[in-house]
DNA sequence: GTCGCTCGTTCGCATATCGAAATAGACTGC
DNA sequence: GCAGTCTATTTCGATATGCGAACGAGCGAC
């Protein structure tokens, strides 16, 4: 069915530096011929997933009910809100939750307090895996074939100066996560972004999800993000997994 | 394009209920043919956006980039999640912000801190206007003809025994609100429910999206909510106002 | 006013999709 | 093992879609 992939493209082609675009912009875009992308703006400006203004084409708020079709279908106000906000709440950081998805890690909840400088993320960003705690801590728990298969395809990007992109160290901090049973990064995926992680397991001992505390690192330093919240995480990761047994779509969702 | 819209309402059967669907039975809720659900769902388990158990198929985490088009094309993070922190923060309760799509609200923005007893919402729900505090904010900004299609076309329906669902009463309501600028609302949507709403406006002054503080009406009445949180609200709301203008999507995408 | 350029719209043939119906697979009870 | 039931898969003619190419609309320069 190319009409629905293409119209899920179309979707995914209206970014932050694209809220407003032209036909052409779109087929451009979304790499497709131009009659084609205007069949599929045309379908869901008529769905109501987009709307017109003059010759641009905005998305509308109904496209929410996509994404929120996966935190519904996972439960994840149930499982992960409380706990998140406490963390929140005892940190005065942001706290998060993520599952892998490809090389990446897709955030499924995030509760944040004010702070003036913080990471930029919502509820469906992604982030390559390598770059932050808790993609370490998600392939700290992959089965061996997934992992290579992860070192196979995946191209270590630098972000900042302080980014591993040797496959060999990344290796080593994942084998070193596996074993403490945490991930620590800072200055990795931004300047100034320090975070801790650890995993959510489900009732069957797999890695299903990360859980993080955030922070900025002239805030704290990571060895204190270390020591003053991997117990509180901890527990809330335990808390999770228990909720898990009642919710178990985020655990079969989750890749093998 | 059939098969786009086809494939958007399988990925809307998904939900709290409904975490791991079979063939036929995604195809009785979305309602069509199980061969063209099949076609449906191979086409989006081939993109990524589907996971299969068994007989059973699961929405995965690519879905929510979806929602996060809409978010990050509107830029909410930037345009309101500091305000909504501290209003949190402030009031120990929810904070929220909505626009208008079709006869309902839908949550693009909520920041919320632990409560044992709250409304059940993240971004993309959806509940209609007529019982919500915000849901009567944008109706009260509504030119006239719109606002009599929406009397035309809305069922009134009742949540709780103090829904109000006459529609001579509804309107009454919302002209208050126009004149007053504001919108209260106790035990409409949900027993315990209490919240107060603000209009947001964009630069020629159109209301563009409502912003609220939701409570337990155990934890404060109506009337503290609205004496105690009003002020601001409204100066959160003539903040985010003036981010429309540097972020014009929000305004340029809500409804005319 | 004319011309040239760019973008949006329309056309229509080749190809893909839709979906009713037939077939296959899985499971249970006897 | 067989029959019955339910669900998933496949088939294939009717219909819809994809998209290159042609056409139309709008705009600015001369």
């Amino acid at each position: 069915m190319g009409g629905l992939a293409k119209g899920l493209l179309v979707i995914r082609a209206f970014t932050r530096d694209h809220s407003a675009l032209t036909l052409s912009e779109v087929a451009a875009i979304a790499g497709m011929p131009a009659a084609t992308a205007r069949r599929c703006l045309l379908t869901l400006e008529e769905l109501g997933y987009v709307t017109r203004r003059g010759r641009a084409f905005l998305l509308r708020p109904k496209v929410l009910e996509l994404g929120a079709a996966y935190l519904e279908s996972m439960d994840i106000e149930h499982l992960t809100q409380t706990h998140l906000e406490e963390l929140a709440r005892l940190t005065g950081d942001s706290a998060a939750l993520s599952v892998l998805d490809g090389n990446d890690i897709v955030y499924v909840a995030r509760t944040s307090v004010r702070t003036l400088v913080r990471l930029e993320a919502h509820v469906g960003s992604r982030f390559p895996a390598h770059v932050t705690s808790m993609g370490r801590v998600l392939l700290a728990g992959l089965a061996p074939e997934r992992l290579e298969h992860y070192f196979r395809t995946q191209k270590f990007e630098a972000f900042t100066d302080h980014t591993v992109t040797d496959p060999k160290k990344v290796r080593q901090l994942i084998e070193e996560c596996r074993r403490s049973g945490y991930s620590a990064v800072e200055d990795e995926l931004a300047y100034g972004v320090v975070a801790v992680a650890v995993p959510v397991h489900d009732q069957s001992g797999r890695v299903v999800a990360a859980l993080n505390s955030s922070s900025h690192s002239r805030r704290i330093s990571k060895a204190r993000l270390v020591r003053d919240r991997l117990a509180m995480l901890k527990q809330a990761s335990r808390a999770i997994s228990a909720e898990l047994a009642r919710v178990p779509g985020l655990a079969l969702s989750a890749q093998a």
